[in-house]
DNA sequence: CCAAAAGTGTTATCGCTACACCCATGG
DNA sequence: CCATGGGTGTAGCGATAACACTTTTGG
């Protein structure tokens, strides 16, 4: 057996800081937008940085990432799934730290989104308008791998319903896919195509602003669960 | 402008260790095989647990992966991206301790998989026959989800190359979807469609141990990057 | 009664699947 | 010469894309 190279210290190792990040997005008069806060203090004072902070001896990063979320914001989230974790040496001046970044999604509500907080201090970013300079730490990169995982997962997973209320019409979820893909989807394809996915359920109809009332659907979340067990894949 | 709930302390935050851990995978034998190292301290002393260890200072993730792999077990990775970040509190008895988990596939070669260790202390593991119990922190899930992502990436994205020599044939290409997939692929449609991407480079043909000879193709990496980037997507 | 929004139907086309067939080589 | 592995072609089917048409409301 050769000899052990490092069998010493053995308990002192490097302690760095880890925090979380998340990148929201919300869907309000018919655009997405995700929420920044300018930074008051240094390093990056007056830079615009994410929702986020560090976390407690005892908290998984989920939950330090729901109770950041609720404490500062008062959001409730809808959906939440890791993101990346960024932890280049350098990418806070003050001391090595890592970020554990989330992508969430949050519902659609009457209420307009509070703050909290000075509206100078914090804004809802269009996410085809965000700043271009002026960002705190890596943070701008976070958000553009965020922006492009909305996209991507779009296409196979119904996190479009996340967006919205829990009774949405067609039209409505068509317009988010049109939205954040850039796209102009033909209105009747679509209808058929989410139909035959056979995971709408038609509750009730309202009077849509001009012309015909629109069907309301909810998303039969259980069954959806029960067919991806199945391994079964949808053309969301 | 309310008052600062929380001005103080402002830098007395909480450290924690931050380790990188790897899922290798390498294509041995037709079948797909992982490392597994025999854990020689407590805690979970004897266990299985991932290659991997604590972040320097100076490093980034992926730096301190690549390190790893090449310190402990000569191992040249070519492909390498990450794959989620454990943190739950109790994850670790002694700390604690974040684990940023990588993915890692290495390209078959002449020489079998040496070690620089004792074989009681590290094996290849099927990754059908994997053990069941006496595994070290949260490892056995990391690998389930490592083993997930390989099966699910292989269906749209060329990682199935990045396992096999740098010319392969295609029946070779097909064996991996196969053992992996754990399907049985139509030989002809296989070629057909791997062809239609115009992606594979013709190289040579070799003999075969009975029949025709195989022909070889290399993988145009570039064309590949720029079709990415103008987002076209491949059934792969 | 007309414009605007919602809902349904039909056809062409593309890609995938499931086949049958031919070629080259070693024993 | 035949078994084995490698390479190519074609018909059927299903999903998608590109269309036109009807229905229901508000002004």
């Amino acid at each position: 057996m050769p000899s052990s190279r490092k069998a010493a210290r053995p308990t002192e190792l490097s302690s760095f800081i880890v925090s979380v990040d998340s990148v929201i997005f919300a869907y309000m008069n018919q655009a997405v937008y995700i929420p920044l806060i300018m930074r008051a203090v240094e390093p990056f004072q007056d830079c615009w940085s994410l929702p986020g902070g560090p976390i407690l001896e005892k908290e998984t990063p989920e939950s330090a990432c729901l109770r950041k979320l609720e404490e500062d914001m008062g959001l409730k989230v809808e959906y939440l799934e890791q993101l990346y974790t960024f932890g280049a040496p350098d990418r806070d001046p003050r001391k090595r730290a890592f970020s554990i970044s989330y992508f969430a999604l949050i519902a659609e509500s009457e209420e307009p989104l509070s703050w909290g907080q000075d509206s100078r201090t914090a804004q809802w970013f269009h996410i085809d308008q965000l700043p271009e300079v002026g960002w705190a730490f890596d943070h701008q990169q976070i958000v553009q791998m965020a922006i492009k995982r909305l996209r991507a997962k779009l296409s196979y997973e119904p996190v479009g319903l996340s967006l919205l209320a829990e009774e949405f019409s067609l039209s409505e979820l068509k317009r988010i896919y049109d939205v954040i893909l850039g796209t102009e989807l033909d209105r009747r394809n679509f209808q058929k195509k989410l139909k035959s996915t056979g995971l709408l359920i038609p509750t009730r109809t309202v009077p849509s602003p001009r012309g015909k009332p629109s069907q309301l659907y909810r998303f039969d979340e259980a069954r959806y669960q029960q067919l991806k067990e199945e391994g079964l894949s949808f053309g969301f």
